[in-house]
DNA sequence: AACGTTATGTTATGATATAACATAACATAA
DNA sequence: TTATGTTATGTTATATCATAACATAACGTT
């Protein structure tokens, strides 16, 4: 089992809640929130972890809905494009946006012994990394900040 | 051409410190500062910009140091495990220290222009992202920070 | 019905990375 | 000096991640 996310919640709640918010996004924005993409969103919901793009290509082909490697990362593609999923680089692998409707610099803690990944922003414009960034006179067009560590529930597990 | 790094500086210089530097610290630490490890830091050094491994392994094939995969990854691991090198995982690619000695967690401004990457640093422990850990008790052991845009010289080169 | 646009299906291949095992080089102690 | 442990290198093979390129289908508009 993963611990989802760090800290308990409505999971299925959850996943609603977001396939709902990109529903509102997409009808809004005149995108097409076409079956596959749905579906790898829903994946991608389904447990706070990055998922890769075979695991993902996996499971579509399981449900008939796509069967070669450009079928999952073209949607993967839309969802990161339009901010409703991220790629965590470190791990080649995507998530879905936590912070859905909220314009951020999200903020990776992924935990090296159970493989959850946590979402946190920061306001670019006021952090170190926004400031640094001023200083060089570096015009920012998009971030990548991940931490790997030990969540607290690991920390826990391990103590004596 | 490439910028080399974001603002002029005496190149050659910089390679012979670079190399000197790490040839000190691996004898203070008991490191062996091997022919291929030392040919591929310097390769590294020679251009501010993220190298492959593949193209490292190319360069290192033409003068018979190692033809192989094996040997530039394994080469680039001890650089990056030692502080010698990063990882840019935006890129899959490979740089040479700009803060050698230091203790850092770096952070590196990638152009999307020219692809030259300049590294700058936080201190983790006073930046918005270790009060963000702290607060989710979360234990750092690596980071990567990698912030993609315009650099100074191609913003100007592009303005009217 | 014709057309443009966007999404999907499919083949093939490119690019990145590592497992696994064999050999060599080096230091240290018996 | 030989034996032994350790670290580095050589090599084969393969795993994993990603995309180019082209064909077809779905959809909305005129």
């Amino acid at each position: 089992m993963h611990a989802i996310g760090f800290g308990q919640h409505n999971h299925a709640e959850c996943i609603r809640q977001g396939l709902d918010s990109v529903d509102a996004q997409c009808k809004a924005a005149g995108l097409k929130f076409t079956p596959v993409r749905r579906r790898v969103l829903e994946m991608l919901l389904a447990e706070h972890r990055a998922h890769g793009a075979y695991e993902i290509l996996d499971n579509l082909r399981t449900e008939g809905l796509g069967s070669q490697p450009p079928v999952s990362y073209r949607a993967l593609e839309f969802l990161v494009k339009n901010g409703f999923a991220h790629k965590i680089e470190r791990l080649k692998a995507f998530i879905a946006c936590a912070h859905l409707a909220e314009n951020h610099a999200p903020v990776f803690l992924i935990c090296q012994a159970c493989d959850s990944v946590a979402e946190t922003y920061t306001d670019l414009t006021r952090s170190v990394l926004g400031r640094a960034a001023k200083t060089a006179g570096f015009q920012i067009e998009r971030t990548a900040v991940e931490i790997e560590g030990i969540c607290t529930t690991c920390q826990e597990g391990s103590a004596a």
